[in-house]
DNA sequence: CAAAAAGTACACTAGCGAGTGTGCTTTTAG
DNA sequence: CTAAAAGCACACTCGCTAGTGTACTTTTTG
């Protein structure tokens, strides 16, 4: 009965230690999200992670730190979902408002929570003066929002001068008001989402679809 | 020289009490969101306040209620200062971009420092489950903007359907980009507020000035 | 002045949470 | 099998903070 099937059980010293990592990093998140950094305690994120305290300080050496590892993980993990999204429904031959609207409404509500996210970033402003990571991180999904508005109008779709501009405030319209409405009233119907979107978008194309000019 | 001058200087029980509390809150207000709920401890909010502990409890009993009175004196103040922009600024003759930008730069300038009002406002959200007072607060500006919003509409002014919304893409565009750009990076300058500003008044109006239909 | 209101100084409890030290058990690798 | 890596249980230090109790001083008022 000893064979190489036991390799399925037995992840391997390193692997076994990456699962408990990634174990109290999700443990971490989730508390620092429910919770905010100060109220949640390390004994909590350990007793949710099933990992000893100790276990965690060996691994992370303070709370700081898992703050941080944590965050970087939800800046990745967002980033890469926003940069899906629009490689994946902005596509040039689609229509416009239909792009627009289904980029829009898979960000707020696919991906993360999104409004998880949000929580998770304000604990950050918090005085936290974590560098600039998160900064980094909404950084690379606006510029290549703004490189595909861009390029929708050099194709004739849009008139954006500036689509940094543009990008903006779709987001704004969109994403941003869609958020707001989430955190404002804790019962929210998707339907009510996908509304705030359609009306962002329209307002949007009103300002920037190519036109009278 | 004993004469009724003295009544400067002697503020009577009641007002000097008055004073005191106002002080706490004050200073309650400044270390709220300069260091977050728990990290302010009550010991340095009576130093700021120069009263002694002591005086705080007397006045407040917990400091959830300073933190909750202090938020309502914010909330106050901050929609006072909006209601009063409103009516100062969107005046009914006025060139609408320049009543538009006007409005918004003073929203988001003068008044409190909004940004620290957003700041404290985070704090709120922060799971702190005030009930829905922050909530309220937004809910007042919110509705006289829309009112204001229709009356345009109605002058002809501007094409909408919905003030609220209008109202709501209104704040998103301009000022809703305006603090956060205030967040994003430490040093601002006022000109990149304003050309903030100015740039969401000029998408606003492209999309809902009075136009082809 | 006299009494009460308001405030102060300060000591004290009580609890919580970050981080450490240590010896023990389990798992994995050779 | 054996040694080392990984993890665990647990006790403990230390600092900080919310909130209280109390006796003392100042201010206000009649």
């Amino acid at each position: 009965m000893s064979r190489a099937i036991a390799a399925v059980q037995t992840p391997g010293r390193r692997r076994r230690s990456e699962g408990k990592k990634a174990a109290i990093l999700d443990a971490a998140e989730a508390l620092f999200i429910a919770e905010g950094y100060e109220r949640a305690s390390v004994d909590a994120i350990a007793a949710r992670a099933q990992v000893s305290k100790r276990t965690v300080y060996d691994h992370f050496g303070d709370k700081a730190t898992i703050f941080l590892k944590a965050l970087e993980r939800v800046n990745d993990a967002l980033a890469d979902a926003v940069q899906a999204a629009i490689e994946e429904e902005l596509t040039p031959g689609r229509d416009l408002r239909e792009a627009l609207t289904a980029f829009g409404r898979r960000v707020v509500t696919q991906t993360v929570p999104s409004s998880d996210y949000v929580t998770f970033r304000r604990l950050t402003s918090q005085h936290w003066a974590v560098p600039r990571l998160a900064e980094a991180a909404r950084d690379r999904p606006e510029r290549t929002l703004e490189e595909r508005f861009a390029a929708l109008a050099a194709g004739g779709e849009l008139t954006a001068a500036d689509p940094r501009l543009a990008a903006r405030h779709f987001t704004a319209l969109t994403i941003g008001l869609a958020l707001e409405t989430l955190e404002a009233g804790g019962d929210v119907s998707e339907a009510e989402i996908v509304t705030v979107i359609a009306d962002g978008v329209d307002a949007f194309l009103r300002a920037y679809r190519t036109g009278p000019a």
